[in-house]
DNA sequence: TTGTACGCGTTATCAA
DNA sequence: TTGATAACGCGTACAA
């Protein structure tokens, strides 16, 4: 057992197959030819020693890591799982590796956050972080760095951007609402939960505005069993109720406290999930949500991101379309 | 806008101020004294030039990356990705960057998976993924980077591990519905699904025998979907059930298959699941489950990691034992 | 086909 | 308190 075992280099390998370093990096890199013999007994010294080569050494001469850095708000919520399945699963066949940064909605965590991802040299980033604004995300041209946001608007040369088309969705499904529907509306604002829900929030009251209908804005903390509370109280009084939730966990929130306070869906209580997961249709009732595949978004998002990196995206901009499932949580 | 601006390198800090380079390394790492008026200089000269030291360069010179690499079969289950934020959480707090590493599941994929880890040189390895076996794990300690195996024992000089403590509960679960239950236990066997699952599953026959019970193995598909069609045929014949699932989504598929075919839960069917997260008592009814708070096992993953890395760990083995909690899938 | 020598951006060990 | 200078492990012109 050598425990401190110190890492073959290749001047070692060089050494003891009786060749230069720059053969033995011809090797590893199958660069120009080399004879077969000799590549052969580079290989199998290669292989005698274990040696492998230093990812950083290699990054410091070629001036690429084969990383791209990923910045998240939290690795927590299932769909940025979802997403984040498909960065992993493409990276690993296009040879990147991903390191992870999460914000965590907090601003001062953001810019120590961005620091470190230019620090560690990312050849790209992917940024699904809506909070981040287009002047945090300016670091990253200063440096060279190509961006891929999602679902955040950026602007440069070396950026590209994935959108997600929620709202047209949306408002098509308010308006629909307010001709058949026959309840108010509650949308619940979560505080610091996104630009993509104010912007949504934002639709909502302009939907309800034109329609010159009622509406309602209700605070809501983003956490199940605190929703769960909050709304075993508001169903002593309010009865009927129209929904709409950030999430699914919120939306079960609301679904489950109605049940439990003897109410049905959708006839007494309607709730909508913004964001649709796997768990709309588990749950039950089923919630009615919008959908967007975000395991696709993260496969594409890295597939644009190395083409940004190689100079060769062409198409900057890709939209996902969100889509409609009605469920059992609504009637339409 | 400079589109192609060059990284600043530490020599170009040291010509702007007029010193050495070596002065300008001392500035960044506050190592020995410099003057306080030179420091400032520096200083200024940094922030003016938006010089960001290079880890790559300072990498390869400390052997060192304040870089941890985390390998997990796949980021899209819910417990895992708790686990997930909180080792992105500690590590954030302690200056290390996370790598991240899937498997999903394929044993050839394994190995170009830990190639890669090695490749890039990061202090430390989280592996939670039981399909790994100690021999692939064996290519850490050759390389010397400590590793910390969550739920798969690992031996060597520079390891660590925490485990889970499944199994004791799980069986005084069984003896004790032996006791009390009513019904055949059928047990939700899933091709691949780690290591864990088998050891459980194990325990389930050894426990069933040594009470002199009938039981039941069944394959089952990782998938609600699936499982929730078979489930659907399933109860078509038999009403009655206790099935034990590995994670909620599956136990979830049996609950819904149960109520969609007007069978009623406990009486007819009870389910537990083996992994619970939040959706064990989001989803109705409520799943009564065994659980671990994995966040705080990532959390203290990467405290025994950091220990290892810095040679001041201990206590090597540390065990998160499950907590049962009954709820309304199951009688007892 | 192979080897020499320099550069990549740092840290660290000497002297000064 | 500072400045040369040698590592760190590799890629790559250029020369042979």
């Amino acid at each position: 057992m050598d425990n401190l075992k110190e890492r073959v280099t290749i001047y070692e390998v060089a050494k003891a197959s009786g060749v230069s370093l720059a053969t033995v990096s011809r090797v590893i890199n199958n660069s120009s030819t080399v004879k077969e013999e000799t590549k052969k007994k580079v290989m199998s010294v290669i292989k005698k020693l274990g040696y492998k080569p230093s990812g950083l050494a290699q990054a410091l001469a070629t001036n690429k890591t084969t990383n791209i850095g990923v910045i998240i708000p939290s690795a927590n919520y299932v769909y940025i799982s979802n997403m984040l399945n498909g960065i992993t699963e493409v990276c690993k066949n296009r040879g990147f590796s991903v390191s992870l940064y999460t914000t965590a909605h907090s601003r001062e965590d953001a810019s120590v956050c961005l620091e470190r991802v230019i620090k560690s040299h990312v050849d790209g980033v992917i940024v699904f972080d809506d909070e981040l604004n287009d002047e945090d995300l300016e670091i990253f041209s200063n440096y060279s760095v190509p961006v891929l946001a999602i679902n955040n608007s950026i602007n440069g040369e070396k950026n590209g951007s994935i959108a997600f088309g929620y709202e047209h969705l949306f408002k098509k499904i308010i308006q629909d609402y307010f001709i058949k529907g026959d309840k108010d509306i509650t949308f619940l604002h979560v505080h610091n939960a996104g630009r993509l829900l104010r912007r949504i929030e934002n639709v909502f009251i302009k939907t309800s505005l034109e329609a010159d209908k009622e509406y309602n804005i209700m605070n809501c903390d983003d956490s199940y069993t605190r929703t769960y509370h909050d709304f075993m109280e508001i169903f002593k009084q309010k009865r009927k109720m129209y929904v709409i939730a950030y999430r699914d966990s919120i939306a079960a929130a609301v679904l489950n406290a109605a049940t439990d306070s003897g109410l049905s869906t959708p006839d007494d209580v309607e709730v909508l999930s913004i964001i649709g997961t796997k768990y709309s249709s588990i749950i039950r009732p089923q919630i009615s949500a919008m959908h967007i595949d975000m395991q696709e978004v993260g496969r594409r998002a890295v597939y644009m991101l190395i083409d940004l990196i190689e100079d060769r995206l062409f198409e900057r901009q890709y939209k996902f379309e969100s889509v409609y499932v009605k469920r059992d949580s609504t009637k339409y």
